[in-house]
DNA sequence: TTGCATGATTGACAATTATCAATCGTCCAT
DNA sequence: ATGGACGATTGATAATTGTCAATCATGCAA
């Protein structure tokens, strides 16, 4: 693992403040993979043998049920999943793959375990993890419940405009299905939602979204921190 | 507070292993309080003041965006609210208010986040709650994603027969329109869904529900352990 | 280049869900 | 007892979303 990518994993909010001797055990007991795109990594139903961080690449958290399937959230680089199922020693609740080629740092879920038990610090971090993805889910849920398709879309492309954009262009970076599943809805309805945002200032061509009119977009799609901020 | 509540608050398994100073310095720094039914107890965009546990009566967990309004969560004795908000110190993601005339007990954030940082054994019991909390909310994102309101509320049923029911009958112990909010339905969708029941093994008698052919509503429900077991 | 594979898009239609209005039933205060 | 008030239910209709099939666009391999 080269050093750059260590002290990136170091700077991760679940590590930054923990002992050096804590980051170093875990990472001596870890394993540093490079998957191909479209491998699962782990599957529900499954027990969560390790705690997964995403070094490069990015990785889809997804359920299935009903035959259906459903996307619960994308990883980039660098973020770690399924870390309740690991602290809880229980089985995953969702499968992720790897939507890139990725290289994903491996660390046992005994080691986190006992890591958490020995430095205060470590657990500290963890408290602050899990709260943070407690308030995403439950925003998730929010968006899901309160909103239809297309504005779910309008205030997907807001928070990306606002986060990567520049000069109100937007790349929808995954293949649509993906977009579609994350969002809550068919391939279909999500080419028909971008269709609806034409009406409300977007201009949309392939993957490259155009927002022109902001301010026509936000009164569609009625933004609201308590869905669409990262940071609350 | 009485001594038999007392017990059952140090039960819970938020406070069952912490250190008797630990219990002791938040109940006294806590209120406790009686609330007439339907009073509005936090609401969402405020800031966590307090973490409460519900001792006594029923709480609602909603929250309301695009004029619409859903409920998240029923939380019932003995059971704590907006824990990850409190560890954060920031604002509720969700609204709480009473369903029954109910009584709560008020903890101070700032003693919840004191006692976290001085007693492990606390804030072991912290990871733990909020590791299931996740889940939890996960499971309901799965729920509404990946399900029809008429399964949701088949699952919804089946649950309640293995928790609290006797003899394949089981009691709608909230308003319909509450039931129909948790599940995310309209009310008069919820009615619809019931009707629709009655063809898979149901008979429902205003609140009072039969399950008198259980595979049969199995069959329809596709219960899922990854969704709807508790204690996964 | 040609042809194939894949994902995106479009159209037609069906299922699901929401909305609006009216009615029913029950409980409670007068 | 009577009349509201309120929640639940039902009907009619609209909006939203999903399904299925066909077509389009693009990129890649032979």
């Amino acid at each position: 693992m080269r050093q750059e990518d260590i002290d990136r994993v170091r700077a991760l909010r679940l590590f930054r403040d923990v002992a050096d001797e804590t980051f170093e055990t875990l990472l001596r007991a870890s394993f540093l993979q490079r998957f191909p795109r479209g491998l699962t990594l782990i599957r529900e139903s499954e027990p969560a043998d390790f705690l997964h961080v995403v070094i490069e690449g990015a990785v889809e958290m997804f359920a299935a049920g009903n035959g259906r399937e459903t996307t619960i959230s994308l990883v980039h680089p660098i973020g770690a999943f399924i870390l309740a199922a690991v602290l809880k020693d229980q089985v995953n609740l969702q499968s992720a793959r790897t939507l890139e080629p990725s290289q994903i740092l491996m660390i046992p879920a005994v080691s986190v375990r006992q890591a958490m038990e020995r430095d205060p610090a470590f657990m500290s971090a963890i408290v602050a993890e899990l709260a943070t993805g407690y308030r995403t889910v439950v925003k998730d849920l929010k968006n899901q419940k309160l909103r239809t398709g297309a504005e779910r879309l309008a205030n997907w492309l807001l928070r990306q405009e606002k986060e990567r954009g520049a000069g109100g262009k937007v790349e929808i970076d995954v293949e649509k299905r993906t977009l579609a599943a994350l969002l809550g809805m068919t391939p279909e309805n999500l080419s028909r939602a971008l269709a609806t945002l034409k009406q409300h200032g977007v201009a949309v061509r392939g993957a490259q979204i155009e927002i022109n009119e902001r301010d026509r977009l936000v009164r569609f799609a009625h933004p609201d921190p308590l869905i669409d901020d990262y940071d609350i």
